[in-house]
DNA sequence: TTTACTGCAAACCGTTTGCAGTTCC
DNA sequence: GGAACTGCAAACGGTTTGCAGTAAA
């Protein structure tokens, strides 16, 4: 299976559409984590007619096929969308200006849950995410 | 300082009105991450007619205060609030129901992000959460 | 008495949906 | 040719706000 989402969804019987791949392009790359308005512009620059409720279309799409991943972080209203869904990774987030990095951190292995804290639920998956401030944002705020 | 929110608000130079009274003690309790609807439902037990738009305004003030922390979950779209902001702690989430735990897993603080992980940003918190399925969901997945 | 909280209703934002028209396969 | 996608615009759910009235201190 290839590793970027433009090659999967070919190898898928998925209607192709200039918007769709305008769409799909959009989230190429490493660290993409953006929300629809984003996408929305990103596609336009390619293919300017595109409309937001495709672009709201095709992520849905994309997220029941499990080649896009939402992502909600704390303190911003809308969902973020990341094409990562291939590797477990987990995010370094700017509680400044909300800038998402994936990660790969250790010891997430090693997280244990007393017996009596998992209040009779099988864990299937954990999730870390790592708050700080990055440099620009310490700058600013230590001008 | 005490543990109780409402014994905490009385402590701070805050109004204390009939309704704000009743949405901070619809907040008592471990393990509640109730929404603003639900904020209300049990503020109109004591106070029929508390409007929503003060359960707003009031759990905002807390949030600003500190005293009440906002909790996102993915899968739902509303903002929950968490009463237990004295001390640190992790949630354990039912993929199925929503269902909210906050636990106190170990190993949280072996997490390394590599420097090259890192990408300038000065790490402040962890935020650890749990994912899995609540008996009551298990059962009704596999009847 | 004064300041600030309350409720209503309208506005708001991000997201979803129905539908008529168009396009890909 | 036909099923499936597109754009528009209207609807939606959760949240915020302006304002006139009311109540805490």
């Amino acid at each position: 299976v290839p590793d970027v989402l433009i090659d999967r969804l070919r190898e898928r019987a998925w209607r192709l559409t200039p918007q769709r791949r305008a769409i799909a392009e959009a989230l190429a790359g490493e660290h993409v984590h953006l929300t629809a308005e984003e996408v929305l512009a990103a596609a336009k620059r390619v293919v300017p007619e595109v409309s937001l409720a495709t672009v709201y279309n095709t992520l849905g799409e994309l997220v029941a096929m499990d080649e896009v991943a939402e992502v909600r972080i704390a303190g911003s209203s809308s969902v973020r969308y990341d094409p990562n869904t291939r590797q477990v990774h987990h995010h370094l987030v700017c509680r400044g200006c909300g800038l998402i990095f994936d990660v790969h951190p250790t010891g997430v292995d090693n997280l244990v849950l007393a017996r009596h804290e998992r209040f009779g639920m099988r864990v299937a998956t954990v999730q870390v995410t790592f708050v700080g401030l990055c440099s620009a944002c310490a700058e600013s705020r230590h001008p």
